[in-house]
DNA sequence: AAACACGGCGCG
DNA sequence: AAAGCGCGCCGTGTTT
C-alpha cells in the first residue's frame, strides 16, 4: 500500500540528544499544506493526547515522513518514544536531496532554501531568537513557536515537492537516494552506541597540558620582554617579523605575515634557530589539546560515552562530517612533522569487555586514480597485486633504485610514492622534482619519461578539468553528479576521488552493521566511520572467531561490480585504546 | 551578549 | 596557472 506522504519536524531543547537535550514539541504538514502542531510540555492532559498522537503516527506504518535533517528529528522521536523507529519507518530526507543538486551551496539549512527556492520569509526564525534570548526554544511563547513550527514543516513539504520528483525520474539518483536513506539508521546506532571516554587519563592529560603551556608561554614572554600572547597571530607577528626581524616566508589570505606551524615555524626552526620558535610550537600545541580533551569531557555522557553526531551528507564531495564532537581529527601521537604531537587517541577506548578494531580501505586514493585514469598497465598491476609506488620508483629511479640499499631504497620509494600522487592531481615538472628531491631540469626529463610510460595519470588532470570547464560537474563511478565550481576546474580531480571514496564507504556502513547483526547478534557494532576507515567494537568473548567475522566484513566492504580494479582493506585490533594497535591477520 | 571573519590546526 | 581537496573547532579581534 503506498504510504501518504507527511512532512514532520520536531523541536528540542538543543542538540545534545543523548546527553542533556529533549524534544518538548512537533509538527506536521500534509501534501494538501494542511499543517499540525503539537507540543509535548505543559499540563498532564496535553502531554498524555500529544504523546499518544504521536505513538499513533509511527506505529501505523501508513505514512513516508518528510524531514529535514531526519537523523536529528527521528533520533529526538525514539528518545522521546522510548523505542526504536528508525529501522521500520520510511522516511524522505530534503536536506539530502537538496545536496544531491546543489553540492556546492554554502547553506542548505531548511530556512535559507525555503527562501530561496520558494520564497518563504525567515522572520519566524529571528521572531524566535528574539523571544528566547539565549535560552532554548522551549522557552519562547508558544504563539510565536507555533507560526515558526508551522513554516518549517510547510518549507520541508515544499522542498520535497520540488526535489523528489526529479530523483524518482532518474534511476542512478534513485539508487543513491536509497543508499542515503539506507545509512541514516544505520549512523544512528553509531550514534546512540556512542565511544567510550578514559576519564582518568583525561583529567591527568589535560592537568599536565595545561601546566606545560603556561612553561611555554612563561619562556616565551621571558624571550620578549613583553606578555606576548601565543595564540594572537597579530602578536606572533609583531615579536617574529617586526621586532625580531625574521624572514617572512608566506602570507596570508589578507596579505599578513603567516605564522602557521608547518610552512612557516619550522622553517623558521629550521634555519635561525631562534628560542622563541620553539615556545610558540609547544604552547600552540598543549594550549590547543587540552581544551580539546575539556570538550571532550564536557561532551561525555554520565557513562563517560561520546556520542557525536554524524552528518551523513555534509561535505560538497558527498563525504561524511562529524560534529560534537568532531571524531575525525583526534589526534594521534606521532605524526610526521610534529615536534609535540598530543596522544588524544590514547583516552579512546574500548567498553568494558570488547576491543577494538580499525577496518581501513588499503591505498584508496591511489587505486581509485588509476581506475579514472584508465591506464592499463596500472589497472593490470592491481589486479596482480603489484604495488603502483614500486612501478614508479623503478621509473623515476632505474637502475638506481633497484640496487640501492634497503634504508636508500626507502627514501627513494618515499619520494616516488609522493611525486605519483602529485602527478595525477596536475603537479608542474618542478613540484615533481621537489617531491623527488631532484633539480629542475632532471625532473623535466623524469617526469617526461614518466608521461611515456604511463601517459594515463598525467593526463588525468587535464582530461577531468576540461570536461568540468564545458560541463561544470563531475560524475562518480555511482553515478553522482558534482558540480564543481568552474573557476578551479582542475580540483575536479579531487572531488571524483574523494566523492568517490565517500560512495563506497557509504556503501559498506549499512552492509557491515548488518553482517555484525547476523555473525554476533548486535554484539559486535560499527562505532565510528572515518572517511575511509570504520571502527569497530567487538566483545572479547567472541574474539576465537574474530578472523572469521573480520573476513565476512572484508567481503562486504570490497563487493563493488562497478570497478575493475581491486579494493582491499587492512584490518588492525586496538586491545587498549586507540593509539595502540596491532596488525590483524585475516587472510590465510 | 551574540555574531562574524580570520588564522591556525587536527584528521582523512 | 595549479600536488590537491574536504571537514569542525579553537581563540582572537572586531562589529552589532
Amino acid at each position: 500500500m503506498p504510504k501518504k506522504e507527511i512532512a514532520y519536524d520536531t523541536e528540542t531543547t538543543g542538540l545534545l540528544l543523548h546527553t542533556r537535550d529533549s524534544m518538548f514539541s512537533y509538527s506536521t504538514c500534509d501534501p494538501q499544506g494542511k499543517t499540525d502542531v503539537r507540543r509535548l510540555d505543559g499540563n498532564y492532559l496535553r502531554v498524555r493526547e500529544s504523546s499518544k498522537h504521536l505513538d499513533n503516527l509511527f506505529s501505523s506504518h501508513s505514512y513516508a515522513f518528510v524531514m529535514h535533517n531526519a537523523k536529528f528529528d527521528l533520533t529526538a522521536t525514539e528518545k522521546f518514544l522510548g523505542k526504536k523507529i528508525a529501522e521500520d519507518c520510511t522516511i524522505h530526507d530534503t536536506a539530502i536531496q537538496a545536496h544531491m543538486f546543489m553540492n556546492l551551496h554554502p547553506n542548505r539549512r531548511l530556512k535559507a532554501l525555503g527562501w530561496e527556492l520558494a520564497g518563504i520569509d525567515m522572520d519566524d526564525e529571528a521572531a524566535v531568537k528574539k523571544a528566547t534570548r539565549g535560552g532554548d526554544y522551549s522557552t519562547a511563547p508558544e504563539g510565536i513557536m507555533d507560526e515558526y513550527q508551522e513554516r518549517d514543516v510547510i518549507r520541508t513539504m515544499v522542498l520535497h515537492r520540488l526535489f523528489y520528483p526529479r530523483i524518482k525520474a532518474n534511476p542512478k539518483f534513485r539508487e543513491i537516494y536509497q543508499m542515503e536513506m539506507d545509512l541514516i539508521p544505520v549512523t544512528m546506532r553509531m550514534e546512540e552506541r556512542g565511544f567510550m571516554l578514559h576519564r582518568g587519563r583525561c583529567h591527568k592529560l589535560v592537568e599536565w597540558l595545561q601546566a606545560e603551556a603556561v612553561k611555554a608561554r612563561r619562556e616565551l614572554e621571558d624571550i620578549a620582554g613583553w606578555k606576548v600572547n601565543p595564540d594572537s597571530a597579530n602578536q606572533v607577528r609583531r615579536l617574529l617579523f617586526v621586532e625580531l626581524k625574521l624572514p617572512i616566508i608566506k602570507t596570508t589570505k589578507t596579505g599578513m605575515p603567516s605564522t602557521q606551524k608547518n610552512e612557516v615555524l619550522l622553517e623558521l626552526r629550521e634555519r635561525t634557530k631562534h628560542p622563541a620558535i620553539e615556545t610558540i610550537l609547544k604552547f600552540r600545541s598543549f594550549s590547543r589539546g587540552a581544551s580539546t580533551i575539556k570538550s571532550y569531557l564536557d561532551l561525555a555522557d554520565a557513562d563517560g560515552l561520546l556520542h557525536p553526531d554524524i552528518n551523513t551528507c555534509a561535505a560538497k564531495t558527498g563525504r561524511e562530517s562529524c560534529s560534537r564532537p568532531n571524531l575525525e581529527n583526534v589526534s594521534k601521537s606521532a605524526v610526521l612533522l610534529n615536534p609535540y604531537p598530543i596522544p588524544a587517541r590514547k583516552i579512546f577506548i574500548p567498553r568494558p569487555g570488547h576491543v577494538l578494531f580499525f577496518i581501513d580501505y588499503a591505498g584508496i586514493e591511489m587505486r581509485l586514480l588509476i581506475y579514472y585514469s584508465r591506464e592499463q598497465r596500472l589497472i593490470d598491476l592491481l589486479n596482480v597485486g603489484g604495488n603502483p609506488h614500486e612501478l614508479a620508483a623503478e621509473i623515476f629511479f632505474g637502475d638506481k633504485y633497484r640496487s640501492a640499499s634497503a634504508r636508500r631504497k626507502k627514501v627513494l620509494y618515499g619520494a616516488s610514492k609522493n611525486a605519483n600522487f602529485a602527478i595525477p592531481y596536475g603537479a608542474s615538472a618542478e613540484k615533481v622534482a621537489e617531491a623527488l628531491g631532484i633539480p629542475g631540469d632532471e625532473g623535466r626529463k623524469r617526469l617526461e619519461y614518466y608521461r611515456r610510460e604511463l601517459p594515463g595519470l598525467v593526463s588525468l588532470t587535464p582530461k577531468i578539468s576540461a570536461r568540468v570547464k564545458s560541463e561544470g560537474f563531475v560524475e562518480t563511478a555511482f553515478g553522482r553528479i558534482l558540480k564543481v565550481p568552474r573557476n578551479k576546474a582542475y580540483i575536479g580531480t579531487n572531488y571524483l576521488i574523494q566523492g568517490t571514496a565517500a560512495g563506497i564507504l557509504k556503501r559498506a556502513q549499512p552492509r557491515v552493521h548488518r553482517y555484525l547483526e547476523k555473525a554476533t547478534g548486535g554484539d559486535a557494532r560499527i562505532l565510528l566511520p572515518i572517511h575511509d576507515e570504520i571502527i569497530i567494537e567487538y566483545p572479547r568473548s567472541m574474539l576465537k572467531d574474530a578472523k572469521e567475522v573480520l573476513c565476512g566484513v572484508r567481503e562486504v566492504m570490497i563487493d563493488f561490480e562497478q570497478f575493475d580494479i581491486p579494493l582491499d582493506v587492512d584490518v588492525e585490533m586496538g586491545t587498549f585504546d586507540w593509539e595502540h594497535k596491532e596488525t590483524f591477520k585475516i587472510g590465510d
